[in-house]
DNA sequence: TGTCTATGATTGATCGGCAG
DNA sequence: TCTGCCGATCAATCATAGAC
């Protein structure tokens, strides 16, 4: 036992659930683009910026979702329909496309 | 082991909800950290995570800050001190700089996001 | 108040690509 | 041809927040 796991309880220790806008636009960007999940480096500082948290926050994230998505997609069946309805954009014929930037926000 | 709530034998004809993408199916090989030495045959090799004692990441990290980089003598000598294969000592040091990296961008973020007036 | 689940973060190790 | 490194990702686990 102990194994000493305490690891001086080092971060990951007080965890904040991101906010619902933040939520959101992971799960938006995720549902829409379930063919192929793996937003590039630009797709994940736009949803850095537009969920206001840390691009590293934004691959944890897409991180997690995958693994848990495809470790249990029954769970998840319910979710994929609410934000399958709320986009429309979809790319599961498309391959590598490289759209157009929306030109985000002007710097 | 296999779970498939869905459609176990065959694939989805009616993929009422969502369809099963080839990311979805995407299986890692298992660790091949094998010690051959111990547990000589029965003994599954090391199929899990490798849990390094405080003792090791302590020298690890030592070594660390005295050069980002390994000779290979260095390794050698290393792995055989902490009891790890020169394998995963090189591995810890590749995700040690990774994590450098990471630290060293996240915190210059911050000060530039500020910067940037739009 | 204690238990079970959802979720963000950490990390040893794998994968594909590139360089020497 | 073979090995090390990088960048991204996987997969298991930790620790906490939240549901009940």
């Amino acid at each position: 036992v102990m194994i000493l796991r305490s690891r001086f309880l080092d971060a990951r220790r007080k965890r904040r659930n991101f906010s619902k806008q933040a939520t959101e636009v992971l799960n938006e960007y995720f549902y829409s683009h379930l063919s192929n999940p793996y937003p590039s480096e630009e797709a994940k500082e736009e949803l850095a910026k537009k969920g206001g948290i840390t691009v590293s926050q934004v691959s944890n994230w897409f991180g997690n979702k995958r693994i848990r998505y495809k470790k249990n997609m029954g769970k998840f069946q319910e979710e994929a329909n609410i934000y399958a309805a709320k986009t429309a954009v979809d790319a599961s014929s498309v391959v590598a496309q490289g759209n157009q930037a929306h030109s985000p926000s002007t710097p | 082991e296999d779970k498939d709530p869905s459609c176990p034998p065959e694939p989805c004809p009616n993929a009422s909800a969502t369809q099963t993408f080839d990311w979805m199916k995407v299986k890692r090989n298992p660790p091949k950290t094998a010690k051959v030495s111990e547990y000589g045959l029965l003994g599954q090799p090391n199929t899990i995570r490798t849990n390094f004692t405080t003792k090791q990441l302590t020298e690890l990290e030592k070594e660390f800050h005295f050069n980002k980089y390994l000779t290979r003598a260095r390794r050698v000598e290393i792995a055989a001190t902490l009891e790890l294969n020169e394998t995963q000592v090189k591995i810890w040091f590749q995700n040690r700089r990774m994590k450098q990296k990471k630290r060293e961008k996240e915190g210059l973020a911050p000060a530039a996001a500020s910067r940037s007036a739009k």
